[in-house]
DNA sequence: TATTGTTATACTCTATAACTATA
DNA sequence: TATAGTTATAGAGTATAACAATA
């Protein structure tokens, strides 16, 4: 008897993450970039600075955590924390002009990695689970673009 | 502007492979099961007897991690430690009728899943969706029924 | 008194190497 | 000497609580 679940759609969804998530993280691999801080970045670079709570908030995560994240980009030279004038008491985060270098590098490799996952598929099917899969985490209640890897551990609320 | 990776099938893949990882970890709780232990155990239940050695080697972990998850196995009664008689050094490892009822009752959970991330496809749309994550799975070179995250964190080999 | 960012500590999970018993 | 299983240690990554500066 094979193993009863390997065909069902969660197995497949959380298999070909897991093995997606990882592809991703390999490739990023002397980008300067890890798979959280290219998140967090990507997020100042196309929506504009923040606050280390906002974006936290924003990300699903903890500030504490949000710390190291951006300690990690400043340290690169991928972001700048800028005092903000308004409310002392935080930081603008901002993409620096390599910052945004280093996120259009990293968009490529998601694109190479799209066609290396579609490339068994049709481009008519490659385009079908695509949707399929938007819609799906758009109902399962998922922001858009906001990864839960970047939350921790827990489980998110129903 | 909208995070440019949103609707990247990667991105999507990735996102919804871990929402759905943990919603099974969450399920899971309370039945005695890891998701790691349910992937061992299911295996020998499916698959039949087998050593330790074996099945590291089958889903692609270190038989040293081999060890506590069978601890863990054996702790709640699902599996046993039997001794191979062929070759003194090994183990067989197999599980309890309580072990089976377990994979049965997780096994449930899984179908449960199933549904809830499907319920805002058509069933046709839900098996096309099934349909071709179980292509892209088979050419990435996944083998049915092994999840990447019973072997730990490394990048599997290309 | 509340909030932003920071630091410190504990816990979980994994990687690596070394040990034992059998072959 | 090689292999199966085990144990020990170190390294990530995260959770929690407490702290300093500012509001």
């Amino acid at each position: 008897m094979p193993i009863q679940y390997a065909e069902s759609l969660s197995f497949l969804l959380s298999q070909l993450g897991a093995h997606t998530a990882r592809r991703f993280a390999g490739e990023l691999d002397g980008t300067g970039l890890t798979p959280r801080a290219f998140g967090v970045l990507s997020n100042v670079a196309d929506l504009g600075p923040r606050s280390q709570q906002q974006l936290a908030d924003e990300l699903g995560m903890h500030r504490n955590n949000m710390v190291a994240l951006v300690d990690e980009l400043e340290g690169v030279g991928f972001a700048r924390r800028v005092r903000n004038p308004e409310d002392r008491r935080s930081f603008r985060i901002e993409a620096t002009a390599e910052g945004r270098r280093a996120t259009q590098r990293a968009m490529a490799i998601v694109t190479r990695l799209d066609e290396e996952l579609a490339r068994a598929l049709t481009d008519s099917d490659a385009v079908a689970l695509t949707d399929l899969l938007r819609d799906v985490s758009r109902d399962a209640g998922l922001a858009p673009g906001v990864h839960p890897h970047l939350s921790g551990r827990r489980e998110p609320p129903r």
